[in-house]
DNA sequence: TTGTAGGCGTTATCAA
DNA sequence: TTGATAACGCCTACAA
């Protein structure tokens, strides 16, 4: 004869389950669920009385066992280079939004750009079986484990800003190629000759569609191209101080910086030579932030929809996850230049005007 | 008769269960997890027959039917205001570090500064059985309900900045007292006399002691006290934008303002109104960041160790979830200020010396 | 050292 | 409409 489970098993200070809500109520623990769910016509006799018990004993469901049983966590895998660059921020607050709104939760993890912190964490996310993840993928390939671990699971995911075939199709980036032109061609109008470039790696969509860009602006404006005017970066400060010091010294008129940290990088690396922005050279930067418009030199900047990219990739992730056939696809959203100061234009055009007046 | 628990009932794309992998190796479920978790000796000739079957079936633990079964979810929740506030990035970076050195994870919610999100944040925290809780509280009380059903499960909180000692002691925060009090006395070393505030809400134990020391900088210098120059904001940038136009009509010589995006804020107004800093009024700023020292004007600020602060309150949580007897407490992290140019202070030394030679 | 069986808290199936 | 009872996948006394 099987013992009855016993509710609550004396323990003091234990979380009512829902088993004692049933006893409490003097029903299964079926039509306890029943109502906690509000699913169907619970009878309203007892329906009343479960609600008593609920309020009576403060029970709240225990999600983890929801989870367990229903196959579904409600929660949804983050991984981001680094949450401290502060493109990323606002990526996951959108995201964060959108998961919210649907009643999910993000888990966040760091790869710090590194294959292994990747897979860690993807690994991680994995085996805690959230519902879907959000990545923004870092250079290089999965190992075969890895990859065989994420075919098995089935779970979704969308990528972030980079896209990577690979592993899915389905990714929220923003028009890099676009916005590069657009920045070069804006420093071209700001009559820049010689135009340099700090971009990020060309192991990624983004370093390679803003190098893509760059190449074609200047083609297109019939300037030059010189490859030791050109600097590969990791999107780190560190790597476009280091980049900024090489180009700087080859003394070009214009540089377009693939993103904000790298131009952080540049300028300092200028007024460590002692060069100014824009007299000495135009620049264009990509990514802007509020507080960019207050401070000189006024960077003349190609804006991402930071925001919309995470709550658009997180709200397609959630379709896919409702119903995996979701068609998807690469959603490309559009950049924005902004011109301040930074690139010389103003300072061109009053010099053509000076030179109008002689 | 009991049917015996059927291992991967036939389902298809099923993960392998440890069930599957003990039936593999020919062993029990027990002696399958105990290979899995590394534990007591288990013979050398039967772990290598589970490895094997792990390897084969490539099992990975079920993380979710782990934590509901020993009540331990290695994760830990996480609220803060606004991750898009570029003060809690790094907050948040600091904490993930110490988190995943521990193998934990990180649930992050945004709470707006609101009761309202805050709560519905710790609710589902809580349901979700994370293992501790590291929160920014919000001004305001918690309702009696969630009171109730913190006093309930029991779970550690570690408070991130902001103390809220009716919920617990331990806290890690910066001592913004003493920031904020040196940050006047620079404004008053640079020579200025009228020197008004744009603080954040004096609900918050932020503002109250940054408030204070303001107000002990200015009677230690004997400075005078003009409730006119005191606005109180709410640490975005609207509000200083707000404050600093309302201060700044009034035509102080000093400034300080209690955070980075109030200062963005502040200088807006100050652009609007024709305003140049540090030649019309000193400034300081609170809390530092990588760029601020290569864009002008050159804010000299007070910098807070922010990634200090998630690290070890990531750490102090993590103590006190392996041992609720942890000692803890208030741990109060030093600020440092950094002398730039927005304070004048520059300015005034060069106007003393020309006087001088006179 | 190894196995058996019960428990973790829910949901879900299938009768009644 | 309700109620037993079996999953969900893992851990862990308690036995052997």
């Amino acid at each position: 004869m099987p013992p009855l489970r016993r509710p609550n098993k004396n323990k003091p200070n234990k979380a009512a389950s829902i088993y004692d809500v049933a006893k409490a109520a003097r029903v299964s623990v079926f039509t306890a669920s029943a109502v906690v769910n509000k699913k169907s016509h619970v009878g309203k006799k007892l329906r009343e009385r479960v609600e008593a018990a609920i309020a009576k004993l403060h029970y709240r469901p225990n999600l983890l066992a929801r989870s367990l049983a229903q196959q579904r966590t409600h929660t949804i895998g983050v991984v981001v280079p680094d949450i401290a660059n502060p493109f990323f921020p606002l990526v996951v607050r959108g995201a964060e939004d959108a998961a919210q709104k649907h009643g999910y939760n993000l888990l966040l993890c760091n790869s710090d750009d590194t294959l292994e912190k990747e897979e860690r964490a993807l690994e991680l996310l994995l085996s805690k079986r959230v519902d879907g993840i959000l990545l923004t993928k870092t250079a290089g390939d999965f190992t075969p484990s890895i990859r065989r671990m994420i075919a098995e699971v089935n779970t979704p995911f969308v990528l972030l800003m980079r896209t990577y075939p690979k592993l899915t199709k389905d990714a929220v980036i923003t028009d890099d190629y676009k916005g590069a032109y657009e920045a070069v061609c804006q420093l071209a109008r700001a009559g820049r000759r010689r135009i340099g470039l700090v971009g990020g790696s060309v192991k990624l969509s983004t370093g390679k569609a803003r190098w893509k860009g760059f190449r074609d602006a200047l083609e297109a404006n019939g300037l030059p191209y010189e490859s030791e005017l050109q600097m590969e970066g990791d999107f780190r400060i560190e790597s476009g101080y280091r980049g900024g010091h090489a180009l700087l010294s080859r003394r070009p008129d214009g540089v377009y910086v693939a993103n904000f940290l790298m131009t952080v990088g540049v300028l300092k690396a200028a007024d460590e030579m002692g060069l100014r922005c824009p007299e000495d050279f135009g620049l264009v930067s990509f990514d802007d932030y509020p507080w960019l418009a207050l401070f000189r030199p006024r960077l003349t900047t190609v804006e991402l929809p930071k925001y919309q990219v995470g709550f658009e990739a997180a709200e397609l992730l959630l379709e896919k996850i409702a119903n995996p056939r979701t068609p998807g696809g690469v959603r490309k959203l559009m950049p924005e230049l902004r011109v301040r100061d930074s690139c010389g234009f103003r300072l061109h055009l009053a010099k053509m005007h000076s030179e109008d007046s002689l």
